[in-house]
DNA sequence: GGTAGACCTGGACGC
DNA sequence: GCGTCCAGGTCTACC
């Protein structure tokens, strides 16, 4: 018999909005299930891994968010699931703030960005973002969840592995040696994620902190930086411009385009990225319809890929 | 400080 | 079925 809790969210979370928010929300372990609605997942626990799908019914804003585990959970471990889902959905941020500076958003509450039950997860995700089309990026983090833990690697685990295994097993290419490099970082406590989330820290600090970090560029600070919260910045990459060219009719050089971006998105101010990306999103989704009716293998896999939609 | 080229993978395309 | 080209961001060497 499994555990079952109830979670109470902010009184304006709506689980399928703010959980398709987010290109993760189809990056394994997490499975939407557009029919259900709900999502699923295995999150690794004190006593080990437990499947866990979250629920919100009535889907109505701010109502009770059901967890349901495949096994019995202890109080400690339902402690550590709360907390784990708590930083996925964002439970503990505000988009108040955020509306008050881009107004458009407010009508539909939205505000919140899916990411990861830990930052050293958010790290790997993006690290197997940058040089790879979206269907690359779902197969990597569905491999490294097959052949190696299917509540996703620990930095233990991906320390432990030889750059020449992880790359053929799971197919991320030259990112071998780097994601190798970053489990051990992460496992010899050279790289804590409490420095990285603390909030008392400048973002120039954080920008500079994580391009040390092996595979992390300006375009993946940038995105690490908005799943921390800080959403001063544009992660810059191809769809930006895209954007930039095909939304806001920006024209020349992708240089021109990418300083265009950063000028027209200024005014927006610490909330930046989430004005660019909420645009973004609303763009895929008029293709493709609600970002909670794709199905993750089929119109989940077309991100990036507007001409597929 | 700016830039060229290498790094991998898988899909599209032509033959 | 095979070869070629392309897309994608980071890193290094070089100017």
């Amino acid at each position: 018999m499994g555990t079952r809790l109830t979670i109470r969210p902010p009184s304006d979370f709506v689980l399928r909005r703010d959980v398709c928010s987010y290109g993760y929300f189809l990056l394994a372990p997490n499975f939407w299930d557009p029919d259900r609605q709900s999502l699923t997942r295995i999150f690794d626990l004190d006593v080990g891994a437990a499947a866990v799908t979250l629920t919100q019914a009535p889907v109505k804003r701010g109502g009770p968010i059901a967890a349901r585990a495949d096994r019995a959970l202890s109080r400690a471990e339902q402690g550590e699931l709360r907390r784990q889902v708590g930083r996925m959905l964002r439970l503990d941020e505000d988009p108040a703030a955020f509306h008050r500076v881009d107004p458009r958003w407010k009508r539909s509450g939205r505000g919140r960005l899916f990411r990861s039950p830990t930052f050293f997860e958010d790290v790997v995700k993006t690290v197997t973002s940058c040089n790879v089309t979206w269907p690359g990026t779902m197969r990597m983090n569905r491999r490294l969840c097959e052949m190696i833990n299917p509540a996703f690697p620990s930095p233990e685990q991906l320390a432990r592995k030889r750059p020449a295994w992880l790359r053929s097993r799971c197919g991320v290419g030259y990112r071998d040696v780097r994601l190798v490099e970053l489990g051990r970082l992460f496992a010899s406590g050279e790289v804590e994620a409490a420095w990285f989330e603390d909030p008392d820290r400048s973002d120039e600090e954080v920008d500079t902190a994580l391009r040390a970090l092996p595979g992390v560029g300006p375009y993946a600070s940038a995105n690490i930086m908005q799943l921390l919260g800080r959403c001063s910045r544009i992660a810059m990459d191809t769809e930006a411009v895209r954007h930039g060219r095909e939304a806001l009719g920006m024209t020349g050089s992708t240089r021109a385009v990418e300083r265009a971006l950063q000028a027209h998105y200024e005014p927006f101010g610490e909330h930046k990225f989430r004005s660019y990306w909420f645009e973004m999103w609303t763009r895929y989704e008029e293709g493709r319809g609600p970002a909670w009716t794709w199905e993750p293998e089929t119109t989940g896999a077309t991100l990036t890929l507007p001409d597929k939609a």
